[in-house]
RNA sequence: GGUCCGGUAGUUCAGUUGGUUAGAAUGCCAGCCUGUCACGCUGGAGGUCGAGGGUUCGAGCCCCUUCCGGAUCGCCA
């Protein structure tokens, strides 16, 4: 038995009535509701059990301490003459007769109030996240994400999986997201980095021999934060498999991710295995994005060519796409303040047009669309109460997705919020051509098998078909809109890589520098492999249905990737840097 | 790094066209209250209106600079 309680705050019942019972936990609340009887609160992670204080000396000592100060109190346990149906524990209360004071809090004013904590400010919880931690509706999320990271692992492991902890302290890899550096005490000028995911060591594991192989992997990546993204590290189920390929990692995830989501979730699974797969192409041009909300039901029509002639400068774009919403109620103003949400997301502008109860053309841009009904008819419903939204120019594809989001979840009937919906998004391009370089490029990363090895690199090197349609053997699984993982089948052949840095103008020496233990060990002989990384804390925010991500860390770090609680970064002492052969600089003023 | 929005009591917020002593709720303190459970009632304390400068007879409000936060774009193989 615990020093400490005989019992936690969450589990007396009326059948416990009548023994004699220690608890432990925090002083939430104290109702004097009399000259000398009082409620005080006592919760602990388990719950909250109501203490009756009926007698002078224990008010006293209680009342001497602030709310939050931990004690502990011997009691008997009692039936209420007044229940609280709403508490688990409402049936009962514990009249104390011995109270210890464990923990003093030592202030009487608190930077929030506990179980309104998720009103405060963000930069208050961060910094006091041990007492916005102490509030159950903050708590269980990290409760939450325990129980799926466990169940996780077991799934895992039952699919024939093995956990293997790859290096933390690892070599900088060249390709990617900025690295973490650590500077190497014993090699002055050197420095390790921390890893932007396991990638290289599971490929190397799949060289090894091992077969099926898992992580929760830690990830470390010095990039801007997101809502989605938090800033400097993140944690992903990492996973691969030897003499594998795209079908088997399907069919592990299609397995192992929706009763997770089924048990854990907010909503109900709505896909099963398989989950629908929709060629990268396609995705773009349906749902105007890579990550499409397959709970929305709108979908982005091209009608460029109607515009060709439009008298609007605006519309008479290459790409003109136009989204038709069935059955909408919003008002110009509505609408018109919904456009410019989309505008700020996007950075495009957006126009639109509807049809009234007559089905008769009015609004926005109608002026300009007046006469083609017949025309656009044939790409968009233009039933009495339709809306119509439409993008043009280089960004209207970008657009149009930001608008099926936007507008799908603000009219009524279009997307059933309630349900988790999966898809695989499919066949990516291998190369692009780089913004700012001109020149070909890969598009997503250089790990990826081509779809038919190393044909379609010999074609395009001979100039028979464009490197551009080059399909990558690369996919993404896609939740609700938001991008859960990216995986691959892996490129596991030297000649095949070496031919595919070729045509980005690079070659076997730059393979090897930029990759050598990989290439090294490709030159062994390895197994084809195929991996994918879901990423644990947008999956666990996507079941606990929260909008940042940061309500599912433990301890976050802000935007700007501060630690406000620990003070991280931080300045180090200068003997620190000497050890590290790191020159001291005064900051000029 | 760019764009947009915000910063007023411990906390969450309101603050009209620039005009008297800057308000509410909650928390805190004191008193009252013998069945509360978001306890209630009465009273009280609590403010560098993020900072600096400017316009003005007068600035929480207008202008400039700057700091901080959020959203977003860039970025995230």
């Amino acid at each position: 038995m615990s020093q400490y309680r005989t019992h936690n705050c969450g589990e007396l019942r009326l059948s416990d009535a009548g023994k004699r019972v220690t608890l432990a936990g925090w002083m939430e609340n104290v109702r004097e509701v009399g000259q000398n009887l009082a409620f005080v609160v006592l919760r602990d992670f388990y719950g909250t059990t109501q203490l009756v204080v009926e007698d002078e000396e224990t008010l006293k000592t209680l009342l001497a301490q602030n709310k939050e100060t931990t004690i502990s109190v011997e009691g008997v346990v009692r039936e209420r003459s007044n229940k609280n149906p709403k508490l688990p524990t409402g049936e009962i209360e514990v009249v104390p007769d011995k109270v210890l004071i464990l923990g003093r809090c030592r202030y009487n004013s608190l930077p929030f109030e506990i179980n309104h904590s998720r009103e405060a400010d963000e930069i208050q919880r961060l910094k006091y996240r041990y007492l916005d931690l102490r509030n159950p509706l903050v708590k269980q999320n990290i409760i939450m994400r325990s129980n799926v990271v466990s169940a996780l692992r077991q799934a895992m492991t039952e699919q024939g999986f093995m956990e293997i902890t790859t290096p933390i302290l690892t070599a900088s890899s060249p390709e990617g997201a900025r690295d973490y550096l650590v500077p190497a005490r014993k090699h002055p000028g050197k420095f390790y980095a921390l890893p932007q995911a396991p990638q290289q060591f599971k490929q190397l594991l799949m060289a090894s021999g091992f077969d099926k192989y898992f992580q929760i992997a830690p990830c470390f990546r010095d990039e801007d934060a997101r809502g989605d993204r938090s800033p400097g590290e993140f944690y992903q189920l990492d996973m691969e498999m030897a003499f594998a390929g795209k079908e088997d990692v399907f069919a592990v995830l299609e397995q192992v991710l929706p009763p997770i989501f089924a048990k854990y979730g907010k909503y109900s699974v709505a896909s099963s295995a398989p989950f629908k797969r929709i060629k990268y192409l396609d995705a773009l041009a349906t749902y105007g994005s890579d990550k499409p909300d397959l709970r929305i039901d709108l979908t982005a029509k091209d009608v460029s060519v109607l515009f060709e002639d439009c008298e609007m400068e605006q519309l008479r774009a290459k790409t003109v796409k136009a989204v038709d919403i069935s059955n909408c109620t919003l008002t110009r103003k509505q609408i018109e303040k919904l456009l410019s949400d989309c505008e700020v997301i996007s950075g495009v502008k957006g126009y639109w047009f509807k049809t009234d109860a007559e089905g008769k053309i009015a609004g926005g841009i109608a002026k300009f669309v007046a006469g083609k009904e017949e025309a656009l008819s044939k790409y968009v419903s233009l039933a009495p109460n339709t809306l119509v939204v439409v993008s043009a120019g280089e960004y209207a594809v970008k657009m149009a997705g930001v608008m099926i989001k936007v507008f799908g979840a603000a009219c009524e009937g279009h997307m059933d919020k309630e349900r988790y919906e999966f898809c695989w998004i499919v066949d990516f391009p291998m190369y692009e051509i780089g913004e700012e370089s001109g020149e070909l490029e890969f598009c997503h990363n250089p790990f990826s098998m081509p779809i038919g090895g190393i044909e379609p690199l010999l074609k395009a090197e001979r100039g028979e078909i464009d490197p551009l349609t080059i399909i990558a053997d690369q996919y993404d699984l896609v939740c609700n809109g938001v991008e859960l993982s990216s995986g691959a089948v892996r490129n596991h052949d030297p000649e095949i890589m070496i031919k595919a840095f070729e045509l980005v103008r690079l070659g076997e020496e730059d393979v090897k520098s930029k990759f050598p233990a990989m290439y090294n060990a490709f030159c062994y002989g390895a197994p084809p492999h195929a991996g994918i990384a879901p990423g644990v804390d947008r999956m666990v925010m996507l079941l606990a249905g929260e909008e940042s991500i940061r309500e599912v860390i433990a301890f976050p770090m802000n935007k700007n990737a501060q630690d406000v609680m620990m003070g991280a970064p931080s300045e180090v002492l200068p003997k620190q840097l000497e050890e590290l052969n790191i020159a001291v600089t005064k900051k000029a003023d």
